[in-house]
DNA sequence: TTGTAGGCGTTATCAA
DNA sequence: TTGATAACGCCTACAA
């Protein structure tokens, strides 16, 4: 059994509430019983007992963070870096992260939410890949848990998210499709009811129109962000009477997976059909040939996430209004015919 | 504030004990008050505060996973499959997984172990890439916590671990590239501290001598188990005045690296210089060409690993004696000539 | 079948 | 500057 500061009050002939202040650092513990108390509870291996600190302090110190799948895919690009950035910088600022991993809109996912929020397992949530109706958000405001968003919702809430430009980076992306000479674009998309599909297939639309071009719903196909699900619908689009000679991927695995399709039936991608993503994961720097991608920074987007929602935990001030980042436009080889 | 027990009592007007009960399906509760129980408990939204449960009950219901890096390498297929299968399992058997970041045999990583075992954050620990010394194995021994080891150490404890055969595994390799013709085969290493080093590395040997190839220790590289590591080991060896024809990477990452460095010389893999790995991640059915490898099932591993951890948890009885292993030789088009 | 009461290990209030 | 004591919310002998 560890010790517990009782075993360490008592060894050292104190009461357990001056070793409690002495280890927390409170300034009325005279200093040369503060040094004899760090000491011993060193050398007696005491640490404090973290329910006990939770129970009594109602803090648990720990964010949580439910990735929106049905398996854990941390050896998809975007969630591993996502991750990554919220572990670092909940490191700094002194939390954990506790994650899990729900099917998105299931019961099992409802569940999970419940269980730590009224099980207090956390002080936060992290929240991605929004919904346009998303009952997280109204379930969080319900209960007044903090939380942050990486996207918005389609809801009249206000919620604190930081989100990406998607419409405008796709946009761009048409524009540099069109200039490149293409006429039929087409675009692979996501689950209708994410936010981000939204958004990009706005810009999309927005681009088309930008340039006089209709809209011609037969080059549209659904995917479902993953590599397979771009794989599938863009053997759907190029056996089309009359194919696409560019292809939008709504994400980087989805025009990875595309671009598989794009090699399996012979096709030279850049020079033949031109296929570009979203997202500026690194494996689009590796592929055959290079991805041209719209980047947005989910690193450093996660540790503002944690740095915001720690502030909302802690009741600071937080300026008002949500944060939006202008994505990037990185042209690669796979949209320019040389 | 979330419900507690109490607010659930008395809105029932009944006892925190016979609610506490009938949540916990005990039987000596009439049904119709059970019923009653669930009933309210959901209206109300109640779920049982962890910390106060884990503090009364000396439970934590998680399990701890702290990974031997510097930075969160969840992109790391070995990793991401690793942790997929300890949270895949862990949850199977009603614990919940908690992962932090270390980097090896360093002060933060003593301390982060510390912490968790004292401060009893967890109930049990898995632990991986073993080292010859491993400081982690007589920590954990010397204070009775349960713990289960994918590896095992050089000391004489006998800790319950799931072991590979490394040595069989690079033994046969090697015995297919002398097939192939090679007689100039090299070796990029892990870190010699590591056990996985020790294995491998011993059915390199053994191979040569099967073969009656002498040693040439210019032949031998050291990597990190990384793809950089790999790169630069193999670019080392590739510079030789008399250049390896086969190259074992320790790994599949250090493999993937070297063929990089392969291509960069403006070789051609397989036909002019053989290159293999040990892993079997997915990633070396996709390279150029395809990766021979010797596969070792990481995520059924992880959940073997957690399955016994369970058991040690709950004080079962656990069958003697370690699990050994075989991995599989797969062997792909980088290693054949025609 | 239900209720009373004690304690898990901390931190926080108040008094000494 | 230090100490006694009361919670935090839950589970569980033991009693009724």
């Amino acid at each position: 059994m560890p010790p517990t500061i009782r075993d360490v009050a008592k060894r050292l002939n104190l009461s357990i509430t001056t070793v409690s202040r002495a280890l927390d650092g409170y300034d009325d513990v005279a200093e040369e019983t503060r040094q004899r108390v760090i000491q011993t509870a060193r050398e007696m291996g005491y640490v404090p007992t973290r329910a006990a600190r939770q129970l009594r302090k109602k803090r648990t110190d720990m964010i949580g963070y439910i990735m929106p799948t049905s398996q854990p895919r941390f050896s998809d690009p975007f969630f591993s870096e996502f991750i990554a950035g919220l572990g670092d910088e909940a490191l700094n600022q002194h939390f954990e992260l506790l994650i899990s991993v729900a099917p998105p809109d299931e019961e099992a996912e409802i569940k999970t939410y419940q269980n730590w929020v009224f099980g207090r397992r956390v002080d936060g949530l992290i929240l991605s890949r929004m919904r346009q109706q998303d009952w997280r958000v109204d379930f969080l405001e319900s209960t007044q848990f903090p939380f942050t968003a990486f996207g918005r919702t389609n809801s009249n809430h206000h919620h604190p998210y930081i989100g990406v430009d998607g419409k405008n980076g796709i946009r761009q992306l048409v524009h540099h499709l069109v200039e490149q000479g293409h006429q039929r674009i087409a675009f692979i998309c996501a689950p209708q009811t994410l936010t981000l599909q939204k958004d990009r297939f706005e810009g999309y639309l927005a681009g088309l129109k930008d340039a006089n071009l209709p809209l011609d719903t037969s080059l549209l196909a659904e995917g479902d962000l993953t590599r397979k699900g771009g794989y599938l619908a863009a053997l759907q689009l190029l056996s089309l009477p009359q194919p696409p000679t560019a292809i939008i991927g709504v994400n980087d695995l989805t025009a990875i997976g595309a671009l598989r399709a794009i090699h399996e039936k012979g096709l030279q991608a850049g020079k033949q059909i031109a296929i570009a993503g979203f997202d500026g994961i690194e494996d689009t720097e590796h592929t055959h040939p290079p991805l041209t991608t719209v980047r947005q920074p989910v690193y450093e987007i996660a540790r503002q996430l944690i740095r915001l929602l720690v502030k909302l935990i802690n009741g600071e001030e937080v300026e008002e209004g949500p944060i939006l980042i202008q994505p990037e436009l990185i042209i690669r080889n796979s949209t320019l015919r040389e």
